[in-house]
RNA sequence: GGCCUCAUCGUCUAGCCCGGUUAAGGACACAGGGUUUUCAACCCUGCAACACGGGUUCAAAUCCCGUUGAGGUCACCA
C-alpha cells in the first residue's frame, strides 16, 4: 500500500470559508490517522476572480484554526508547485494527450452561441448541454480554423452511451448514465484548465490516494473518472462528505450566516473550539465523548463513521464549546494572554483612542461607549434601524446594497467604506444621514458612537458583514426572490446614474456581477467566500 | 425540470453494516427545581425523534421496495 496522501484544495476567491476548514479538518484526520500526508494545493484557475491576497487568508485562517500541512505553496514539498496557476504548461501538455487519445476535442463555438444554444434548449424544455457542434469536426476546418488562430477551448469527449459507476467509500457506488453528462471544458480560451482538469491531473501528480471533498462535487466525478480513464491511471479512493447547513437546511451561505473563519476569529471564539466542533458536524467520537482536541479526533479516527446527512452549523452550540474550553481548558493566566493575542491590546487600543478621546471625560468613559469594538453579537431594537420617513424594508435593501458594494474592495478603510455610502445614498436618493443613521445603529448597537468609518475599518469586513447581516434580518430579512429583484433595481437605479452605456465593471458572471451578489448566482459563483474549498 | 444524494428529538448525534440486549441513549437549546449575595457555571428533573406505506422475518429504527420530503448539481466557477 503507498502512503496516504490527501489534499486541501481551496480557490482563493474569497475570505477563508469554514466549509473549507470542515473539509480540511477530516482529510487531516485521515491522513494522519493513517501515518499519511496532508497537503495544500491553491486551485487559482479562475483567472478572474483569484486574488493572492485571499489566498494569503486561507493560509492564515488554516494556521489559526491549528491545522498543519506537509506540503503547500508556502513550504513547498516533492510535487510542487502547489498553486495550478503555476503549473499550466503541465496542462497544456496533458490536454494535447488527452487529444491525442480522442478523449477531448477542440470548440470554436463563441460564449454567444452556448448561450443561445442553452437559452433554446431550456426553451424547449430540454436539458441545458453542449450539443457537440464541434465534437466532430473535419481535419480541413480544424486545421483552418487553427491557422487562423480562432480562439478555442478544450472539452471533454464524453461518451454517447453507457454507464459509469463510481465507488464512494460512503455511499456505495454511484452509477449515472453517459447522456446526461456534459462535455466539459477542461481548458477555457485562456489557456487556463479547468477545475476539473487541473484537480484529476494534479492529484495524479502528487500522489494523491483519497479525495475527501463536499458532496457538491459528488455530481462531477464522473467526468473526473472518465478523465483518469482516459489517461490510464488509477483513480484515487472518493469520499464525499456532508455539506454544512444554514438553519434552513440549504447549502451554508455568507448571505445568513458568518462563514468565514476570520469571522470566528474576529468575534472571538477559540480556534480549538471551532476546529472541535466541525469535527462534530457529520462525526462522532467512538466513545460519544465531545469535547476533543485534534489528537483525540486522530487517535481513533474512522472516516466510516460520518454520517450522510448534512449538518445544520449551530452557532449556538459552537458559543457553548467555547465556554467550554474557556471554563476547562484555560487558566486566567493563559486566557488573557490569548485575548491580549486578539484585540484586548495596546495595538488595538491605540486605534480606538483617537475615535474615543474627544468623546469622553473621564476615562471611565471609555468602556461602555466603544464596548462594540470587542462585541461579538450587537443587541438593540429593529426599530433603531430604520430611519424616519424610510420602511424597514427600503432599509434592508440598502443595507443589502452595502454588503454588495463592500464584497470585492480590495482594501477596507473609512474612506472606501464611506464613498461607498455615499454612492449607496446616491443611488437610492437618501439623505446621506438617512443612510449613515442604520450603519450606525447595525454597526454599534447605538446611534451614539465614534465616527463611523474609521470604526468600520477597525472592526474589520468579516465582523461588518455580519452586522449587516443581522441588521438586515431583524428587519425582516431579504428572501432570496427579493435578493434578485434588488439587484434588479439596483441595475437600473446605477444606468439611471450613469445614462453612458458603460460596459459594466469587470465581473466574470454577468449574473452574479450584480451588486446583490450573494445569491442567486448559480451555485456558487459567489464571489468570494461561498466556494468552500470544498474539494 | 433531468440526474445524483440524503432521511432518528427544534439542532448536533449514538444505535443501523452484524435484525431481538431500546420503555430509542448522549449533547445543545428550551422549561422547572437545587446550589449561589446576583449572574454565569455546576447538579437534578422535564419536554422532545426512528418521514410515510408496503414487504422479508417469530421479531425491523436496523434488511428490501415504493411514496413523500429535503438537499446538491446541471458554466470557458471552483
Amino acid at each position: 500500500m503507498s502512503p496516504v496522501r490527501v489534499r486541501i484544495a481551496p480557490s482563493p476567491t474569497g475570505a477563508p470559508h469554514v466549509g473549507t476548514a470542515y473539509i480540511a479538518l477530516f482529510n487531516y484526520a485521515f491522513a494522519k490517522s493513517q501515518g499519511g500526508q496532508f497537503l495544500l494545493r491553491i486551485e487559482d484557475t479562475d483567472q478572474t476572480r483569484s486574488h493572492p491576497s485571499y489566498e494569503t487568508a486561507i493560509l492564515e485562517a488554516l494556521r489559526w484554526i491549528g491545522l498543519k500541512w506537509d506540503e503547500g505553496p508556502d513550504i513547498g514539498g516533492p510535487f510542487g508547485p502547489y498553486r495550478q496557476s503555476e503549473r499550466t504548461e503541465i496542462y497544456r501538455q496533458h490536454a494535447e494527450k488527452l487529444l491525442l487519445k480522442d478523449g477531448a476535442y477542440r470548440c470554436f463555438c463563441s460564449a454567444e452561441r452556448l448561450e443561445k444554444m442553452r437559452e433554446e434548449q431550456v426553451k424547449r424544455g430540454a436539458d441545458p448541454k453542449y450539443d457537440g457542434k464541434c465534437r466532430t469536426l473535419g481535419d480541413a476546418i480544424l486545421a483552418k480554423k487553427l491557422k487562423e488562430k480562432a480562439p478555442f477551448v478544450i472539452r471533454l469527449k464524453v461518451p454517447k452511451r453507457g454507464k459509469c459507476t463510481i465507488e464512494d467509500r460512503l455511499r456505495g457506488s454511484v452509477t449515472c448514465e453517459y447522456k446526461d453528462i456534459d462535455d466539459q471544458v477542461l481548458i477555457k480560451s485562456d489557456n487556463f484548465p479547468t477545475y476539473h482538469m487541473a484537480n484529476v491531473i494534479d492529484d495524479h501528480l502528487m500522489e494523491i490516494t483519497h479525495v475527501i471533498r463536499g458532496e457538491e462535487w459528488l455530481p462531477s466525478t464522473p467526468k473526473h473518472v472518465l478523465l483518469y480513464e482516459f489517461f490510464g491511471w488509477n483513480k484515487p479512493e472518493f469520499i464525499h462528505m456532508p455539506l454544512l447547513l444554514n438553519p434552513d437546511r440549504t447549502k451554508l451561505s455568507k448571505r445568513r450566516n458568518p462563514t468565514s473563519i476570520f469571522y470566528y476569529r474576529d468575534a472571538g471564539f477559540l480556534p480549538e473550539a471551532l476546529l472541535n466542533y466541525l469535527g462534530m458536524m457529520g462525526y462522532s467520537r467512538p466513545n460519544g465523548q465531545e469535547k476533543f482536541t485534534v489528537e483525540e479526533m486522530i487517535s481513533d479516527f474512522d472516516i466510516g463513521r460520518v454520517a450522510l446527512g448534512g449538518s445544520v452549523f449551530d452557532i449556538h452550540k459552537l458559543r457553548w464549546l467555547s465556554g467550554k474550553y474557556i471554563r476547562e481548558s484555560y487558566t486566567p493566566e493563559k486566557l488573557a494572554a490569548c485575548m491580549a493575542q486578539w484585540r484586548i491590546n495596546s495595538e488595538y487600543f491605540s486605534k480606538v483612542m483617537p475615535l474615543m478621546m474627544e468623546r469622553m471625560e473621564t476615562m471611565g468613559d471609555f468602556m461602555p461607549r466603544c464596548s462594540f469594538f470587542w462585541a461579538g453579537e450587537l443587541d438593540y431594537d429593529a426599530e433603531a434601524l430604520i430611519p424616519k420617513k424610510h420602511s424597514a424594508e427600503e432599509t434592508a435593501k440598502v443595507l443589502q446594497s452595502m454588503i454588495a458594494g463592500l464584497e470585492h474592495e480590495p482594501v477596507w478603510n473609512a474612506a472606501m467604506i464611506e464613498a461607498k455610502a455615499k454612492e449607496m445614498a446616491k443611488i437610492w436618493e437618501w439623505k446621506i444621514r438617512d443612510i449613515v443613521a442604520p450603519l450606525f445603529v447595525a454597526m454599534t448597537g447605538k446611534n451614539v458612537a465614534p465616527p463611523l468609518f474609521q470604526s468600520m475599518e477597525l472592526l474589520g469586513p468579516h465582523i461588518c458583514r455580519y452586522r449587516f447581516v443581522q441588521a438586515i434580518e431583524k428587519l425582516g430579512g431579504m428572501p432570496k426572490e427579493k435578493l434578485a429583484e434588488l439587484e434588479k433595481e439596483l441595475e437600473e437605479r446605477k444606468a439611471k446614474l450613469n445614462p453612458q452605456p458603460q460596459p459594466k465593471p469587470v465581473e466574470p458572471n454577468p449574473e452574479a456581477a450584480t451588486p446583490t451578489e450573494p445569491e442567486n448566482r448559480p451555485p456558487d459563483a459567489t464571489p468570494p467566500e461561498e466556494p468552500p474549498a470544498t474539494v
